[in-house]
RNA sequence: GCGUCGGUGGUAGAGUGGUCAAUUACAACAGACUGUAAAUCUGUCGCCCAUUGGGCUACGCAGGUUCGAAUCCUGCCCGGCGCACCA
């Protein structure tokens, strides 16, 4: 350490090395030598690459910044970069489709919004960050000649997705061939000793190693983290609406997990919290419930603190266990006695609720709208006569007063 | 560029002149059952009006043929595949 170095010392610990390199992992290239390093004192570089690709962070994301998190408590060095020149290529792991090349000003918005997110996982205050433009708008058409050299056409084909998009007869652009030179290149940039990513990312984070071989480097070490499923156990995907958003207020994100599967909740203590892992199978052998109901603590605490989780739980309880009402609903003004079908048909009521009246009408048929502590309400030439509180399928709640 | 096949609802994918607001699956929504679970079962699932019922807009885009078009024709746009070196 050198003189003016007022860098933490670099933990050691076997047992917190082991938990490092287990925890919520799936696969580490190479494991034995990663071990060595880890245990040897010296200070790794981690790195990290995101796409801001998209504006929102989901809880899957989230599984790598908080595996980087871990190294950073170990005093190992994060290397955040942000892929605002690759986001431009696109990556085409895990797509059936080609991606689209994005325009500049969404990147910067997605950035912003990234870190906002990420912030609430990761301290960046002590991350090292890097825009992968500083060194790839440079290469020349020369240089990255000589990286594709390092690769076969035949290993990018026999990805697994591409293969696929190829055999179901769909474009795949030769951009996309560019795209793992560039990360792999990245490595090589800011010399990386370890790289972290998902399963998907595997080929991509694998491409760092031949290349930091050819520049001289020692390749890097990867660590791979599973990749969880969705909230009702399939793939997640945003355009699924099968994830937790990042940014959902904490009634939303504590609901989402009390709607998944229970045979998720294990993975989802494993990978999103950290939660000991003794401690969770403790949790996990008691009432599926109850252990729902933790991790859905857990998780909103993270992202919105203790007191918000406590509330979110409360909230949870009345209005589905009690069938209660959660207390921030919106109200809506009516005249007295209007009748309910001018008042549920009425813009402000559809607004609300975001339906058409095609689809409101639809709702009252099905027997969707009943007032709290009432009867449902099917008779809409009746009039409004009280205040209450209309309850709009499951979970959408609108407060009624007199104007 | 030439040839050829194709572009359908949130997605996948049927339909090739009327019976098509469009089979089916998934997603979504609602009801039942529950632990708001999950699974399961039932129903709904373009918009607008209405009590049965009616109207409007939709099948890449723009025109056309026809009593009638997602379905046929023309042009355009986009994509797949083949050809484009040996000749």
């Amino acid at each position: 350490m050198g003189l003016f170095s007022r860098t933490p010392a670099v933990i050691t610990d076997e047992k917190a090395v082991d938990e490092l390199l287990t925890r919520g992992v799936a696969e580490v290239i190479v494991k034995e030598d990663l071990r060595k390093k880890l245990l040897s004192g010296k200070r790794l570089r981690i790195k990290l690459g995101i796409d801001p690709t998209s504006p929102d962070l989901h809880i899957g994301r989230a599984v790598p910044l908080l595996k980087l998190r871990d190294f950073q408590k170990l005093g190992h060095q994060i290397v955040f970069i942000v892929g605002d020149f690759t986001a431009v290529i696109g990556d085409t792991s895990d797509k059936e489709s080609e991606r689209p090349m994005l325009a500049r000003e969404v990147i910067e918005k997605n950035k912003q919004s990234y870190f906002a997110q990420a912030g609430k996982i990761l301290d960046f205050s002590q991350v090292e960050m890097r825009y992968n433009s500083e060194w790839l708008k440079k290469l020349t058409y020369r240089e990255i000649g000589e990286h594709a050299d390092l690769f076969s056409v035949a290993d990018f084909v026999a990805r697994e997705n591409i293969a696929r998009r190829l055999e179901a007869g769909k474009r795949v652009s030769l951009r996309e061939l560019l795209y793992p030179l560039m990360q792999g290149y990245d490595s090589v940039a800011i010399q990386a000793d370890v790289e972290l990513g998902g399963t998907d990312q595997k080929f991509n984070v694998l491409a760092g190693r031949p290349l930091q071989e050819h520049f001289g480097q020692a390749p890097q070490n990867v660590v791979l983290n599973p990749l969880i499923d969705g909230l009702d156990g399939t793939k997640m995907s945003s355009s699924k609406g099968n994830v937790i958003a990042l940014t959902a207020a904490p009634a939303d994100m504590y609901g989402k997990v009390m709607s998944m599967a229970d045979e998720q909740v294990k993975i989802y203590f494993e990978l999103c919290t950290r939660v000991p892992m003794g401690e969770v199978e403790k949790i996990a052998s008691g009432h599926p419930k109850d252990a729902k109901m933790r991790l859905a603590r857990e998780i909103v605490a993270m992202y919105h603190g203790d007191d918000a989780a406590m509330t979110a739980e409360t909230d949870w309880q009345n209005t589905f266990s009690k069938g209660e009402v959660p207390h921030d609903i919106p109200t809506l003004h009516f005249g007295r006695g209007i009748p309910w079908y001018a008042l549920l048909l009425s813009d402000q009521m559809l607004e609300l609720v975001r339906v058409s009246k095609t689809e409101m009408r639809r709702l009252v048929e099905q027997g969707a709208i009943s007032e709290i502590g009432g009867q449902k309400i099917k008779d809409i030439n009746s009039n409004f006569e009280r205040p209450t509180t209309l309850r709009i399928g499951k979970h959408r709640f609108v407060k009624l007063e007199f104007l």
